[in-house]
RNA sequence: GCUCCGGUAGUGUAGUCCGGCCAAUCAUUCCGGCCUUUCGAGCCGAAGACUCGGGUUCGAAUCCCGACCGGAGCACCA
């Protein structure tokens, strides 16, 4: 019977079934310059899901192909590893374009002499003026000879930066102007974190993908829309090779309620500023920042499932993905007083007593004691709402009256259970270990029960408060808010 | 301006390809109630949607056309 109660018809929300030939390969590619957040995690999550879901292949490459715009961060690299694997998305494979640069070369000789791609030395401007009348620029009928030329001296660091491109050769009359005749590599001056002044000529995104995703061999491609237009000009390329195009499909732009913008460069710009302190802010929308909160990774794995992949942008609010945490952190949270902004209470005649309150209301794991003598500390906010004569009960330690306001004063009433309705409210010792819970609105600071500093790393809830993760214990111990 | 894509309850989704089983699914949120020594959990209940207008059809959320709204691309960013 009771195992029919825990029954419950939970219809595991699938993802959509993907169009499957043989094996699937599947891949992620961020830009390590900043740690993953919330954004990257749902292209972790869904690529990885759905490369387990056909015992597939889950690839983590790294496109850090723009040592200036987008310079990579040394340390992301690991930070995006980690924060896979501490998903549950560990990658079967790791690679890392900037360690590869040599045969994205390769193949653009190799277009070249297919009379596909072609040195230009039209300014920005001036090739978007061309572009835009459907007009090919004179560079665009050089010879193959020529083109091979220039591009021994792009690589030969002839020319500066903006000085010359290699384009690739699509339709310059297409009537989609953003296929037309696109940029391949470009020239940048600037040290890479990883590989130095190695390189000068780097590619585009579209090439680099482009190569990569058919190199590794990548049978199907989830990512976002914005994307959509990338896909169409790498097929070009996949056209003058005769390589076949992975599977694609697409996910709308996701906004999250209360949540301003949180590309990796706004979050960089927070940092520098001072506004944030870490890229681990309770307040940003990293990985890292969620998981130093509390939140599990399997409640991030549901969210992004139930999430799905549909082309529609949403705005999706964090309360769902706090539901999901709740629902797997509740059974197992202890629970414990912190009273924030502490105000102190005098009970008259109250007995010397230790208090035992339950770990958990529902699930039998002991108690913890705390010894009372007359003195608690309540929260303010509950003090604020307090009348003199109010009867209240201290939770699962005795019935107060309250005597007085100005000096906060209570009497002691008695044990016994107040009947329904009797207001409850928690408090903490006098003597209990200070407490400060780093939340997305701020820092609450206040007291807790000393054996909190049994939970370090542990999530616990504190009652009426909050579930929170227990970060650091030392003299004061460090929390981090989670959620209700 | 030119291309492309999308619009199901507050939010996210199922259904749309192959019209009828959809007086539309599930979750979350909100609102009641129960339970509870937490404002947590659990239980019960309720509310809440096919953007609009035409067309095809016996029948349309599903097909067609148009409008409106939203988004993306047209970078020497990814």
């Amino acid at each position: 019977m009771i195992e029919a109660l825990h029954e419950k018809k939970v219809k595991e929300r699938k993802l959509p079934a993907l169009d499957v030939d043989e094996e699937v390969v599947m891949r992620i590619a961020p830009n390590p310059n900043g740690p993953p957040t919330i954004g990257n995690a749902r292209g972790i999550i869904v690529n990885h899901e759905y490369a387990k879901m056909y015992n597939g292949k889950f690839i983590l490459r790294f496109d850090d192909t723009d040592p200036k715009v987008k310079k990579p961060m040394l340390e992301a690299y690991d930070w995006h590893l980690e924060d896979c694997e501490w998903m549950g998305a560990k990658p079967d494979r790791v690679v890392i374009a900037s360690d590869r640069i040599d045969k994205y070369y390769a193949y653009a000789e190799q277009l070249i002499k297919m009379g596909k791609a072609y040195v230009c030395f039209c300014s920005q401007s001036e090739f978007k003026r061309l572009k835009d009348i459907k007009e090919a620029c004179p560079h665009r009928e050089q010879g193959v000879k020529t083109n091979l030329e220039h591009w021994g001296a792009m690589l030969g660091g002839k020319y500066g930066e903006k000085e010359a491109v290699l384009r690739i050769k699509t339709d310059i009359k297409h009537k989609d102007p953003a296929l037309r005749d696109w940029v391949a590599f470009r020239i940048v001056k600037e040290g890479h974190p990883r590989v130095g002044d190695k390189y000068a000529v780097w590619p585009m995104l579209d090439f680099e993908s482009a190569i990569e995703d058919h190199l590794l061999g990548i049978t199907h491609i989830i990512r976002g829309k914005d994307l959509i237009d990338s896909e169409k000009r790498q097929k070009f390329i996949y056209e003058y090779l005769g390589w076949k195009y992975p599977k694609t499909s697409h996910w709308g732009r996701i906004k999250i309620h209360g949540i301003g913008k949180f590309s990796t460069s706004e979050i960089k710009k927070g940092i520098q500023n001072g506004i944030y302190a870490q890229w681990d802010d309770p307040r940003l929308p990293t990985v890292r920042a969620l998981r130093r909160r509390g939140i599990q990774a399997e409640a991030i794995r549901n969210f992004m499932i139930k999430m799905g992949v549909t082309e529609t942008d949403i705005a999706i609010s964090m309360d769902t993905l706090y539901a999901e945490n709740r629902k797997i952190v509740d059974p197992s949270a202890n629970r414990y007083f912190f009273v924030h902004t502490p105000a102190h209470l005098t009970i008259e005649n109250a007995p010397s007593t230790v208090a035992k309150a339950p770990l958990h209301p529902n699930i039998d794991r002991g108690f913890r004691e705390i010894l009372v003598d007359g003195e608690v500390l309540i929260c303010q906010d509950d003090a604020a709402t307090l009348t003199a004569g109010d009867r209240i009960r201290l939770k699962e330690l005795y019935n107060i009256q309250i005597m007085s306001l100005k000096p906060l004063k209570a009497r002691y009433t008695g044990d016994d259970l107040a009947k329904k309705g009797a207001a409850i409210i928690h408090w903490a010792p006098i003597d209990g270990v200070e407490v400060k819970v780093l939340a997305p609105d701020g820092v609450y600071e206040g007291v807790g029960e000393k054996d909190v500093k049994s939970e370090l790393n542990n999530v616990v809830q504190f009652e009426r408060f909050g579930f929170v993760r227990i970060d650091s214990v030392d003299d004061i111990i460090r929390a981090y808010f989670a959620h209700k």
